[in-house]
RNA sequence: GGGCCCGUAGCUCAGCAAGGAUAGAGCGGCGGCCUUCUAAGCCGCAGGUCGGGGGUUCAAGUCCCCCCGGGCCCGCCA
């Protein structure tokens, strides 16, 4: 079934255009995703066919294009009435009758732009935060990321597997655990991340302090941590004596007996990072974001997938010892190997010269270490372990990591190492994306200041609530349950809609924001479409595609039809924000129409030509909200 | 020092992948619109040397080079 009929119109007219200029011997082709609208007529598409080729055929722009339109078959290209040739574009007119009738039958079904179940499965491994404190807005960030990504992935029809890394072998845990381990005593209040987070800021405060004083740390700030310690006294007093004794040779101790796989570490391990990860699954799930797998960094590593891929990295060649420490010489593999260049973005050429210059070690890396020289291991030990394991122990055919840029270097070397095992790097897919940064507020996790996702939602539902309450709506589940998905829209859409790459400037106001361009105003839209249909009643079984006839009506078709290039180019360029976009924008003109088209109202004909117009936009924005993960709400 | 990313209206951001037909939104500011499908809405006004300079091109916010400003990374931390 064809999902994408303005795609398959666009397909053909660049496919007919490269048939007539590789006819006429013209080295120049276009795309179908050149094909674009005429900014002054809303039904005309086409592509600037003459300023390219001109200078081929030694003709002006105008007529090179009639020479090429002469050769074009217009009733080859689905929904067109004619091809004719404008300002040197050649540009073709759409018939509206069956475009629009297409369109708004598979947008009405919440089938435009829908791929077919291609049979392959691909992974999404996001969220993945250290199980030692509450999950903030920028852990929220990759987590809504990821989910929207997941998301699209399925819509566009492959099986999604959405795993879950619970990083619960490294030195942050292991603070957590030592302190924990001095503080088994107490029974854990409220919340458990939140929790688990304050006695982390204690463990951590109580070590730089006893660095400080053994004047082992180079920036301490002795005043710094005494404040921790009183923050973390003030919110449960409880949380206090114990840890005097704390030091790092008791951390690393509890690590390497936990990496080792002994029963007493591994009782207190568990309980910090299970207790810490069912406090981010309750977010989590508040939020709608779920997941098919949680894989333990601590099983990589007790059932051999570190030995095994240290193993074939041994094989390789590549693997070089420090002394007891472990490393991938990454120096001589980039030398040496053309896949790995490849990954690092260098030539041989450009790899001899840097060496003659004596400038390699300048630009890339040398060693990349996989464990330290006690023979615990790193976490990108384990990260090359993880790597080897989906790429054998899932059946997957791609993993998008979904990791913040900082990680840029380290997701290379592991795709590098991933190259010297023997597989494809292309396997892994850095899926990169910048860091909130919360305007005028200091954040550090070890330090128990932060942010979190929860005192957000919380605090946008308060919002929500006395909005609601302000319209005389009483205080009961229903209105509850509103305000929850109205909070969860509007954090998500906050974070979802700056590209990527993108560092997030993040004000509370932003979240608090219900006006245009915030989740809750595309909800509204959504809201308003779905409840013009509910009290019109009865579905008409067709209409008239010309009684849509205004700019506003005809324009929000033509939106419509453009959903399926938008999902993709999301999928493509990693990008689901621009899904964000798109739903504002179409929900913007959708409130525009709503304005000044009556439905109900209309007269006979064009009554059910604007309901299924309503139909198609609801069926658009709630799949557009699906796709970002903002709940579609029936009544706000 | 090296690498990657960002720089578009007072603020926050689209547009750059695939160069094209008049640079777009929102917020904030000012002024309007609720007896008519929910005003979380709509309409109007004000606001831009697209960081700077070269270059390629019939055409540059978009491509190339140089420079300036900001962020991140270059740990036996994660």
């Amino acid at each position: 079934m064809i999902t994408d009929p303005l795609g398959s119109m666009k397909s053909a007219l660049a496919g007919e255009v490269n048939k007539a200029l590789s006819e006429m011997e013209v080295e120049e082709s276009f795309s179908s995703l050149q094909v674009a609208r005429s900014p002054k007529d809303t039904d005309v598409y086409g592509l600037p066919v003459g300023f390219k080729i001109a200078r081929y055929l030694k003709r002006k722009p105008e007529e090179a294009a009639l020479l090429v339109a002469e050769r074009i078959d217009a009733s080859s290209i689905p929904y067109t009435e004619e091809v004719r040739v404008e300002n040197g574009y050649l540009n073709v007119r759409i018939s509206r009758e069956v475009l629009f009738k297409d369109v708004l039958y598979l947008a009405s079904r919440e089938e435009l732009g829908r791929g077919e179940r291609k049979g392959e499965r691909l992974m999404v491994e996001h969220t993945s935060v250290n199980p030692v404190h509450p999950l903030h807005v920028g852990s929220g960030r990759n987590a809504i990321i990821g989910d929207s990504f997941a998301r699209i992935l399925d819509f566009l029809g492959w099986d999604v597997r959405r795993h879950y890394l619970v990083n619960d072998c490294n030195l942050q845990v292991a603070i957590l655990a030592a302190g924990r381990s001095k503080m088994r005593h107490l029974k854990p209040k409220g919340k458990l991340d939140h929790w688990f987070g304050l006695i982390y800021a204690m463990a951590n405060a109580v070590l730089e302090i006893n660095r400080i004083k053994r004047g082992e740390s180079e920036e301490g700030n002795l005043k710094e941590w005494e404040e921790t310690i009183e923050r973390v006294r003030a919110q449960d007093p409880e949380i206090a004596g114990g840890l005097a004794e704390l030091d790092d040779r008791y951390v690393m101790d509890l690590l390497k007996r936990y990496q080792s796989g002994d029963p007493d570490a591994r009782e207190v391990f568990r309980e910090v990072a299970e207790s810490v990860l069912r406090g981010f699954l309750q977010t989590l799930g508040r939020m709608g974001i779920a997941y098919d797998q949680f894989d333990w960094e601590s099983e990589l590593i007790w059932k051999s997938w570190v030995r095994k891929s240290l193993e074939k990295l041994e094989s390789s060649g590549y693997l070089g010892r420090d002394g007891e420490a472990i490393y991938v010489d990454l120096g001589r593999a980039i030398r040496e190997r053309e896949d790995v260049r490849r990954i690092f973005g260098l030539t041989e050429d450009e790899i001899r010269k840097l060496e003659e210059e004596g400038r390699l070690e300048e630009v890339v890396p040398v060693r990349f270490y996989l464990t330290r020289s006690d023979g615990t291991w790193l976490y990108t030990g384990t990260d090359v372990a993880y790597s080897l394991f989906k790429v054998e122990a899932t059946d997957v055919r791609r993993c998008y990591n979904v990791i913040a840029t900082e990680q840029t270097l380290e997701q290379k070397e592991v795709r590098a190492s991933l190259a010297l095992m023997g597989y494809d790097p292309d396997f892994l897919v850095h899926f990169a994306y910048e860091m909130v940064n919360l305007v005028g507020v200091r954040m550090s996790g070890r330090k128990a200041l932060y942010i979190t996702l929860d005192d957000l939602l919380n605090e946008a539902k308060a919002k929500v609530m006395k909005i609601l309450e302000e319209r005389g709506m009483s205080r009961d589940p229903e209105i509850e349950e509103i305000a929850e998905r109205v909070a969860v829209g509007a954090l998500k859409y906050a974070l979802i809609n700056v590209s990527p790459t993108k560092v997030v400037q993040f004000r509370w106001e932003r979240v608090l924001d219900f006006e245009t361009n915030s989740g809750p105003f595309v909800q509204y839209s959504y809201t308003r479409a779905h409840n013009i249909l509910k009290k019109a009643g009865e579905i008409p079984e067709s209409f008239d595609p010309s009684e849509l006839s205004s700019d506003l009506e005809v324009s929000l078709v033509y939106m419509l039809a453009e959903f399926p290039e938008k999902v993709r180019s999301a999928y493509q360029l990693l990008r689901p924000d621009l899904i964000s976009q798109y739903a504002n924008e179409l929900a913007s003109n959708f409130n525009k129409f709503y304005e000044t088209h009556p439905v109900i109202n209309a007269p006979k004909g064009t009554r059910e030509a604007r309901m299924w117009l309503v139909m198609g936009v609801r069926g658009v924005l709630g799949k557009a909200l699906d796709l970002i993960g903002v709940p579609r709400l029936e009544r706000m």
